[in-house]
DNA sequence: ATATGACGCGCG
DNA sequence: AAAGCGCGCGTCATAT
């Protein structure tokens, strides 16, 4: 059963169509409910008796399921027009479509004019008068509007290039893409255990008392004296790069930059309290107090997660820098009494799924290993790890300096279905072309300045043309094998959570996902739960892992652990 | 006073 | 030890 959902003046419309997104001929009259039933509507279609969940159809998930989940109610699948019709304009795989030629793109140089299909947002539907005057600037889509745009989107898909399933891969990715949605408003609404008197037991160790506002702390305060004195500057504020250079070269240390790396070639006695200060003002400014004055209550830290945030399809998070918890206070991350923190986490993904991609029988030999570095550095670099690991994220990345730009063509020899694999994708972003997913995310193209920036007519000219060139063959070159990953990440998620919901519906494990991190998950479970949620994070890569490339000889394993503290995790 | 960019550093 | 990719955010400095 296909619903649709559209904001309307008090509350909301709903609509049961087709799967391909016409009225559904049995009830094809909507249905007008007020904001303060939706609740209730929503909670009674999703669990009736004998009837499978409804997959609700709405603009965008963040606008309609906080409100929901709130309220207490869970929805089952959901379709994300925003997100879905995000992939569908860029997708290769479905280029030659209607829909993507009529899709408007803007080239994503310039992050305001990101491409919706569907722009601007209907205001929540259960926001107060607050919101009324937003309301009336703002057009809201209509369910006809949002009909005729899902019946577009499944028109698009059915039209999608059928060779190698990418039909069929394209439609795990709108899938994935909708159920990382509803995930990341779960996880919000979760958040992570936070035990705020841990977190503060560890500011205090590392930076003493908790300072007046606006006041450094002790520890600090310490380290400054110290720096001022041995720098013969006692106004010195470290916390500004201009004062700080000033100073250390009036002290003879001739550093370009005040960056950590560089600082610790001089062996000056100014060095080490000056990285010392500069670790812990990190601490202070990034996750001190105020952070966790900010963004953690009632034991919860609860940020946003922004999927489809990066082009790569990784997610991004806005507020409290959620994807850079620091070592240092991943102590105060704690599972409540009685339950376990169970941390897992895709081992060397991004390696892994390079072989899967490129088809390298050889690489893969190496991928049988549990350690892939080891497989790769038995194979081709005398048995150093380090050198391997550094080379094959070089390929990546596209080193061209340094140890890993040298260590490329050894490694192109063991391998080059791999190394050829990256260095296609490198040649086409080049060229100005664009690069595709496994699961078919394409990445965007290039800006006409773009184009423009390469024709050239003076030799400076070329230069330049040349290095912006490189440049964008990194980014298509890595997008790929970012971007794969983020596929196979999704579906992990999305199966994850199908299995966890299972567990909680029949009422034998009350477990919940808490974080996710690129090709790391966290599960919150009582401790009885623990070795059926161990389960469910492994059974769930392994299917997605078939997903994405089939019955290959190429494992994706997870490494799991078991903690009360996520600082234990690893 | 507020917006913007560079820098530096946290994470994968 | 950083490098080659992708991010968010706090700070300082500068422009408006």
């Amino acid at each position: 059963m296909y619903l649709l959902l559209a904001a309307h003046a008090h509350g909301a419309a709903l609509q049961q169509v087709t799967q391909a997104g016409d009225p559904h001929p049995d009830r094809p009259e909507p249905r007008l409910i007020s904001a303060s039933e939706l609740a209730g509507v929503v909670r009674h279609l999703e669990n009736r008796p004998r009837e499978a969940p409804p997959r609700w159809i709405w603009h965008r998930t963040q606008d309609w399921y906080p409100a929901l989940l709130a309220a207490g109610v869970e929805v089952d699948r959901c379709y994300d027009l925003s997100l879905r019709g995000n992939i569908l304009a860029y997708s290769q795989f479905a280029a030659h479509t209607e829909y993507a030629r009529n899709a408007e793109k803007e080239p994503l140089d310039d992050p305001q004019e990101l491409p919706r299909t569907l722009q601007p947002p209907p205001p929540p539907a259960d926001q107060g008068a607050l919101f009324d005057d937003v309301r009336q600037r703002t057009p809201r889509h209509t369910l006809a509007e949002l009909r005729a745009e899902y019946a577009a989107q499944q028109a698009a898909l059915a039209d999608a290039a059928p060779e190698e399933n990418k039909r069929k891969r394209l439609q795990l990715l709108l899938a994935a893409e909708s159920a990382g949605a509803m995930i990341a408003a779960e996880m919000q609404h979760t958040g992570v255990p936070w035990r705020e008197d841990l977190h503060e037991q560890i500011l205090a160790d590392y930076l003493g008392p908790r300072p007046p506002s606006g006041h450094r702390p002790a520890k600090l305060e310490a380290l400054n004296t110290e720096l001022r004195g041995l720098l013969n500057s006692p106004g010195l504020n470290p916390d500004s790069p201009q004062e700080l250079m000033r100073a250390l070269h009036r002290n003879g240390i001739e550093v370009k930059s005040t960056r950590q790396w560089e600082l610790m070639e001089s062996s000056h006695p100014a060095i080490e309290p000056l990285l010392a200060y500069k670790k812990l003002s990190r601490l202070h400014t990034a996750n001190g107090w105020a952070w966790l004055d900010a963004w953690v209550a009632n034991g919860r830290f609860q940020p946003e997660y922004v999927v489809g945030g990066v082009v790569s399809g990784r997610w991004a998070s806005r507020g409290g820098g959620a994807l850079q918890i620091p070592r240092q206070i991943r102590g105060a991350v704690h599972a409540d009494p009685g339950h376990k923190l169970i941390v897992a986490d895709a081992s060397q993904l991004e390696p892994r799924v390079l072989v899967a991609l490129a088809q390298d029988s050889k690489m893969a030999e190496a991928a049988r290993d549990k350690d892939l570095y080891a497989g790769i550095a038995a194979q081709g670099f005398g048995g150093d790890r380090a050198k391997a690991k550094i080379a094959l994220l070089g390929a990546i990345y596209g080193a061209t300096t340094g140890e890993s730009g040298r260590l490329m063509p050894q490694l192109a020899r063991t391998y080059p279905r791999a190394v050829g694999f990256v260095e296609q994708a490198a040649r086409d972003g080049e060229a100005g072309g664009t690069v595709t997913t496994r699961l078919g995310r394409s990445s965007p193209p290039p800006s006409e300045g773009w184009f423009r920036s390469q024709q050239s007519a003076t030799a400076e000219e070329q230069r330049r043309a040349e290095s912006i060139a490189r440049s964008r063959g990194r980014f298509t070159r890595n997008f790929v094998v970012q971007g794969s990953a983020a596929d196979w990440a999704a579906c992990w998620l999305a199966e994850l959570r199908r299995r966890l919901r299972a567990l909680r519906a029949d009422g034998s494990v009350a477990a919940e996902l808490v974080f996710f991190l690129h090709d790391e998950v966290m599960v919150h479970a009582p401790e009885a739960g623990v070795q059926a949620c161990v389960r469910a994070i492994e059974e769930a890569a392994a299917a997605a892992k078939e997903l994405l490339f089939g019955p290959i000889p190429v494992e994706f394993p997870v490494s799991v652990a078991v903690v009360d503290s996520y600082d234990n995790a690893k």
